[in-house]
DNA sequence: ACTACATTACTGACCAGTCAGTCATTAAAA
DNA sequence: TTTTAATGACTGACTGGTCAGTAATGTAGT
């Protein structure tokens, strides 16, 4: 169906086990893990059935696999380009989450936020795994930036585990509206990384002239 | 199973639907609309699967049902909730959104957002009902504010599609939660309704002591 | 009241289709 | 020849949907 050199057998023992890791995060992100037949997904990795069981033994295996792989793979990422970054808290904020968020968007990898997401009460070891991996890191990554900007006077002493969901919550939800409204043709699209930009610029500044409250 | 006075067949037509929605929409957001099979539903509901059959003539019906029926619900007490409130357009945000959304919250129909996520690009006749009947006229709420908080200087000129989704993102997203990795034992979980508070009042005054960009 | 008949909410065994997982076989590579 | 990657027919369990039958309720005649 895709090798136009070889429709025989081709070994590629190396590359099979990304392949169908590919395969089966489009398949699962797009028709969920329950209706994702195996079958499928042997075919859109270009192999047959019993192929994916010799690198799978399971379709639950697949799907952790499916789910650390990607995300693993991501975080290393992340964590290089966030030690990368300096200046203000402000400036650390915008460089950390518009880059960062604004490639995990753009990748595929954005879709393992809906496949935690939907899979996680029927896996719960998936909850551990995404809780110590994911949030854990991440949290005290963009919560030690929002403390040291409120030592610095730089921000106001707000409640930092709040304003680190108020930052990053949107983030998460736009990644789920791609791979859900977002890719239903003729329904409510937008711009992401437009919007990753515009968001954090609203949360620094707020969007009253002035503060409310004292 | 469940009634302790009667084991035999009551007949109680008017109350089935009702209670079979209830039940569908318990499981569906629990284990995901593909993984919840059909006979479950029913006996959740006090019924055999071929009663079920009789007021819904299909599984996909029935989620139709289910999701058509909790939104408009709770659309009809959010547009009811809106209409009384008054003052300024900081005051109207803070009540619409932390009255309204902390009510939907609380209720087993903010699983409804999972569900609509989990089920559009398997049913896109959900994604135009969900658009039309629910995004389109909350964000025409919230937009309105928004739009007449800048006229009166209120608000600073910011992009108002953008700040609608800075402000309700959150909010979807910790419904979202609350069914996923938040029903999970041990982890990762967080308290909804002082979010939702601080998180509008958040976006309202912004993180930085001073606006960091003209 | 009581009985006979009619109606219908409700049941659960059944069927036909589906799918995760297996394994005997094939063929390329060593 | 031996080893091993790959196959796809096969199986057993499961489930959406059906339908002939059951019993609770209503009602009309006595």
């Amino acid at each position: 169906m895709s090798s136009p050199d070889l429709l025989h057998r081709r070994r590629r023992k190396q590359a099979r086990p990304q392949e169908l890791l590919d395969a089966a995060l489009e398949l699962f992100v797009e028709k969920g893990f329950a209706a994702t037949r195996i079958e499928e997904v042997a075919l859109r990795a270009g192999v047959s059935k019993g192929t994916l069981y010799i690198y799978y033994s399971s379709k639950e295996e697949l799907l952790k696999a499916v789910i650390s792989h990607h995300l693993s793979a991501r975080i290393a990422e992340g964590a290089a380009q966030a030690a990368s970054h300096a200046g203000s808290a402000a400036d650390l904020l915008r460089g950390i989450l518009v880059d960062w968020w604004g490639q995990l968007y753009a990748s595929p990898a954005s879709g393992v936020f809906k496949l935690v997401i939907t899979e996680v009460r029927n896996f719960p070891e998936i909850g551990g795994f995404y809780a110590r991996h994911v949030i854990e890191p991440a949290h005290q990554l963009i919560s030690g930036v929002v403390r040291q900007g409120i030592a610095r006077g730089e921000f106001r002493a707000v409640d930092v585990d709040h304003a680190v969901h108020s930052l990053v919550l949107p983030l998460v939800m736009i990644c789920l509206h791609r791979h859900s409204l977002g890719a239903c043709p003729g329904e409510w699209h937008l711009d992401g990384s437009a919007f990753i930009a515009q968001h954090v610029h609203l949360v620094l500044d707020g969007l009253c002239q002035r503060p409310t409250t004292a």
